[in-house]
DNA sequence: TTGTAAGCGTTATCAC
DNA sequence: GTGATAACGCTTACAA
């Protein structure tokens, strides 16, 4: 239990160099503030001598300011959360923040609580990859003034910069992708829709575009959660009947695109022959299942780099409107949407 | 721009109860020790009426202590580190700490400057699972006598508590349940050895298992980084040419689970009755690629908790030596240990 | 150009 | 039992 020396304070700097407390903290924090360059040489080695690093902790205390950047994640078990955490993450870094972090665990009733305690640890800022259930007016007053960035989901009544997938590309990339595979029977399949903006974006768009596609093509979606797998597949088997040929699924997401795989391995049928898919989220895996899912992909890195970014900005005291950041997919076409073997 | 009006402080709440700071200070921290029921529920009622809660800021300054856990991570976009991570998070958040993150993003150098900026905060004591590079003598500095507990790596000369997957058990698992399945010639693929005692600990554990099998079991083991995917491929080829019968592949953690899925696909061949697989780590995916890939799970969660609870008792004081906890992975067969089509 | 001193929100050591 | 008061490590008027 080697008791280590406490770490050396402003003030053991200061006696060090022979001078006050004020000095130190005005080399450290207004060096372009006249300071004899004497002084600054003794401040300096004795700052080198002692490995003297400033509390930020105290100066947090103080300023207000802590470097601090807290980030609200509705399930860092989502491997679209952590490619976006880590994206921030590294900006953050850069910037010299450190993230702090608070997992919702899918408890989305803790989302204001998460955001309390954050503030209470003077975070600078918040990054918020949440469920959206809340509604802005009942998170303003935990935010406590303090600048936001939304990523993937928006809040009801929170007038904040927001960054996330281009939902309509995305989603007419896949249909038009399909359609020029062949397929003219769609099922769009998304996680319940909730309160969670992406994923009514998402259905907006494949209406929209389905619309625009006109008579040759049908469509439907429907909402699939975790707890009903017969449910799904029921819902492929039905599709499948009522085509004319192969049909082809739309997945909401990452998630999905599994729950749909699984439930197509269930039902025996080989995807791309027997039934086209296509999600939204590539994954590391997606080339070796069968023969190979298409997605698309999210820019995911650049998303969390970029919400980082804004909200960076902000805390520096931007004062533009609300942003919105829009930033396209890319199309990996594999096997899960060719028709013929 | 609405200023929000600034947090309650303890100096409100004495004055809202017409009693001193010392009074709060004692009602939130030894409710135990003598107090008048009267003052204790004027009190009680002007942190309720204020809404006041305490600035761990300003007690981390007073106490040294943050309610604040740092954990180092060599790699978030790793799943296992995330699982893990999870795991933490939770137990934490359970215990009242919240989790200041630091990821290395495989920039291995930097493990000494994520201790120091973490214990710049005060973390009260540290997770880590990194590359074990940097020996437990260059690190103990930084650490500043606060607790640490390694999760899945060791530290050269870091005697801390330690919890990782019981590898010989699951190195053992993977090879007699390949032995069952029929197959006699092994190879096992890890990444790059480096420092990193997990993958040490498990070729080890391969050999050993191996040596004892005996005569009708022939087995190497080879490194295979990101950089070469085609010598993993000409390893592959080199294992099968080599054989009586098909021969197996293990897996030494996920990641190389999907070059070897990768390389197997590059050279046509079947999963299962042309080349055996299973891997160290399972997915979600893992049962829906080709036949179903063969795998040890292991307990991320079980594992990312009971660190956190280590590190908590020891936070608390405790005073045994350093522990080590080695959980049982769990077999997962599937298609891609069955030599029948 | 530098030093003194007050104060950020707590907790702990005294007195009373 | 309760209340001043002095820290904790830092920044920032205000003096000098």
């Amino acid at each position: 239990m080697s008791n280590h020396p406490p770490r050396s304070t402003i003030a053991d700097v200061a006696r060090h160099a022979g001078v006050s407390k004020a000095t130190v903290s005005r080399f450290l924090n207004h060096r372009d503030t006249l300071l004899s360059p004497e002084i600054a040489r003794r401040v300096e080695a004795a700052i080198e001598a002692l490995s003297y690093t400033p509390s930020p902790m105290a100066r947090a205390l103080k300023r207000g300011r802590s470097r601090l950047i807290g980030l609200v994640v509705a399930d860092i078990t989502n491997p679209y959360s952590v490619a976006v955490l880590s994206g921030a993450e590294q900006a953050c870094r850069q910037a010299g923040y450190l993230m702090m972090l608070f997992n919702l665990g899918n408890e989305r009733e803790r989302e204001s609580v998460g955001l309390q305690v954050l503030s209470t640890y003077q975070v600078e800022g918040f990054i918020l990859n949440t469920m959206g259930l809340e509604q802005g007016a009942v998170l303003t007053p935990a935010l406590r003034g303090r600048p936001v960035v939304l990523v993937d989901r928006l809040h009801q009544g929170l007038d904040v910069d927001f960054v996330s997938l281009d939902n309509r590309q995305a989603v007419d990339a896949c249909l038009d992708h399909l359609m020029a595979a062949g397929y003219r029977d769609f099922l769009f399949v998304s996680e319940p829709l909730g309160a969670v903006s992406s994923r009514i974006e998402r259905i907006r768009a494949y209406e929209t575009r389905l619309a625009a596609l006109g008579a040759p093509a049908t469509g439907w979606w429907i909402e699939a959660g975790a707890g009903d797998p017969a449910g799904l597949a029921r819902a492929l088997r039905d599709l499948r009947a009522g085509a004319r040929r192969p049909p082809a699924v739309i997945a909401g997401n990452g998630v999905v695109t599994m729950r749909i795989v699984a439930a197509v391995a269930e039902l025996g049928w080989r995807l791309g022959p027997d039934i086209g898919l296509i999600g939204i989220d590539d994954t590391p895996w997606a080339p070796y299942v069968g023969p190979g899912i298409s997605a698309v992909a999210q820019p995911t890195d650049a998303l969390g780099s970029l919400a980082a970014q804004c909200l960076i900005e902000r805390i520096g005291g931007l004062a533009v409107p609300a942003r919105t950041i829009r930033l396209p997919g890319t199309l990996m076409a594999r096997g899960s949407t060719r028709l013929e073997p």
